[in-house]
DNA sequence: TTGAAAGCGCTAACAA
DNA sequence: TTGTTAGCGCTTTCAA
């Protein structure tokens, strides 16, 4: 079944009755040759069905014409849908994306930076994850851009962001201007920039509007359980030890839906009782029931910056701004 | 920035004082080599941290250690989690994937067919999307594998999917038990065999019960709008008519979601007057309110099916059962 | 157990 | 405008 036998650059010269360097000049439109010559050959190519085999290209140009994604969970609506958006964008610019779905596993991630850089992509997107590249990554030489990842220490990698700090800002405002004071906040407890900013971002409101920091209402998550899981076990606990509190900014939609949940369970009325926001604007906050307000993060805008930016790096043009960070809007629904 | 001159074959060999032949035989396990020259050959390799370089090693054996995956779109749950686990089933064997988003569109399919195979991947997993593979796909000579789509008149393409038939009767036989006698179907138009197979358990599933085919409740879905959005509108439109009705069999959860939306925005109530039974088994239908009734498909064992019998293909093992069907399963929820 | 050398398909420098 | 040729990194055949 396998072995027909492909047609190389070698033939379809012989074919045409030209050199192999011509039909090279033909395909990639490097000019030097007549306009009857480019004819017979792009003829010839057409006839024998002649593809350009990638391996060879790359070899001789120490370069492909594929990027490497990596993301920790491509399940997760966040990022396929960055995924999407990257794919429809280097698909039109004549780029393949292979993906890298990490898992959050340091090592397998690590092992993906080994293979991409075997493989020599082009260029690397990194959604995500954890904060700092492996050493590796950066020793490369092939142009990265981060999505919603600020490297730790390095100044230079390039990363585009939502305005995370501005997301926790105006969740936690919302919720303390439909009368909130007693505001919990679900963050993961791993300190990357997107939870510390979120943080920051809730911190600041209570303060701009002289509410008092709860320690108690600072629920701290970790990484095992699902977000929606983990957020409805937590928010039940704080239901049952009865500690007081009547908002819910919680970091992501999974849990805003977990602490949804939780408190339905409990008989406690959203939003009557007890506001909720979330984060991300994906679909579980729109088709859950009642919908969450939450704080929507433009998912293609992302992608497209990010997906431009690298296409630049690749061309060799100087990128002067390393840190892009793209606005959010708040989606109001009937969690508030 | 770029330019790290890249450590290759010939400067280990150098290096440690072997011709790239041994080299080779040693990063191959080839045997032919002393335990010393192993030992030596390995400890330059790790020192200089050589990788080998994909691009020469696949120019010369002809194939890579890619695996090309073929998706409608990336978003959608399902695929979404067929796509993971083919991605950690191949990153185990040491391949990686190129993730290839059709969006549905036939030229974009033919152009990521010719694009595999330039690329040489060792073998492509096509999931769902339309039924005819491109001429070209079956004259490349890479092993392929289908999910959910059975290739129409070629009888040698190997393809794995779910019960749809049995699905199809399920969901129509517990609408029936639960006392619907005027059951609805919203199916895609289009011609797939997945299409057909749920629409003839649900035929078969009336006859057997002895309750009529009404030709009204067979309800066209085409293919322009999303999902939730085309079977919201055709319910609504159902209910306007009053064309009567007291069950619903979405053949995917969204729809279903849809139905039920449309449903609750007329002041009907699900499940007591019309019931309903989605399918594929996707969060959706999970986190909706209430929570709908659906058929599941494993995805995990979808995934994990083809892409055994694919390595197996690629392999060069000769492939005697062509078609598989895995089980699908009731989850019974609020909506019936 | 080891090495020399050919050649996979391609591009680009150089020559004509 | 066109051709010749070297060489990218690798594996494998053949010879030693």
């Amino acid at each position: 079944m396998r072995n027909k036998k492909k047609v190389s650059i070698k033939d379809i010269a012989r074919l045409s009755g030209v050199s192999v360097a011509t039909v090279s000049r033909v395909i990639n439109h490097n000019g030097r040759f007549s306009e009857e010559t480019r004819k017979r050959v792009e003829a010839v190519i057409e006839q024998y069905h002649y593809t350009t085999n990638m391996a060879g290209k790359s070899l001789r140009e120490s370069k492909t014409n594929t990027i490497g994604v990596i993301v920790p969970d491509i399940t997760n609506e966040l990022f396929s849908q960055i995924v999407l958006e990257l794919e429809k964008f280097f698909f039109e610019q004549g780029f393949s994306v292979l993906i890298c779905n990490t898992n959050e596993e340091t090592e397998k991630e690590i092992a993906y930076f080994r293979i991409l850089e075997a493989k020599m992509v082009a260029g690397i997107v990194c959604i995500s994850g954890r904060e700092d590249l492996p050493q590796s990554a950066e020793e490369m030489g092939i142009p990265i851009v981060c999505i919603d990842r600020k490297p730790k220490g390095k100044t230079d990698v390039v990363y585009v962001e939502s305005d995370h700090y501005l997301g926790g800002y105006i969740a936690t405002e919302t919720l303390i201007q439909k009368g909130c004071e007693k505001i919990l906040i679900l963050s993961k407890q791993k300190a990357l920039s997107v939870n510390t900013q979120r943080m920051n971002g809730y911190l600041d409101a209570l303060r701009h509007y002289r509410l008092p920091v709860r320690e108690e209402l600072i629920v701290p998550l970790d990484d095992d359980s699902s977000n929606f899981q983990e957020a409805r076990d937590r928010i039940f606990y704080m239901v049952k030890k009865r500690v007081p509190f009547d908002g819910v900014f919680a970091t992501n939609d999974w849990r805003a839906y977990g602490a949804l949940v939780a408190l339905q369970q409990n008989g406690i009325a959203v939003p009557q009782q007890v506001k909720i926001v979330g984060f991300d604007g994906t679909s579980v906050s729109e088709y859950c029931y009642p919908p969450i307000t939450t704080i929507q993060q433009n998912k293609k805008e992302l992608a497209l910056q990010a997906a431009q930016i690298l296409l630049r790096m690749i061309q060799g043009e100087p990128i002067l701004q390393k840190h892009f960070v793209l606005p959010v809007a708040l989606i109001e629904r009937h969690t508030t």
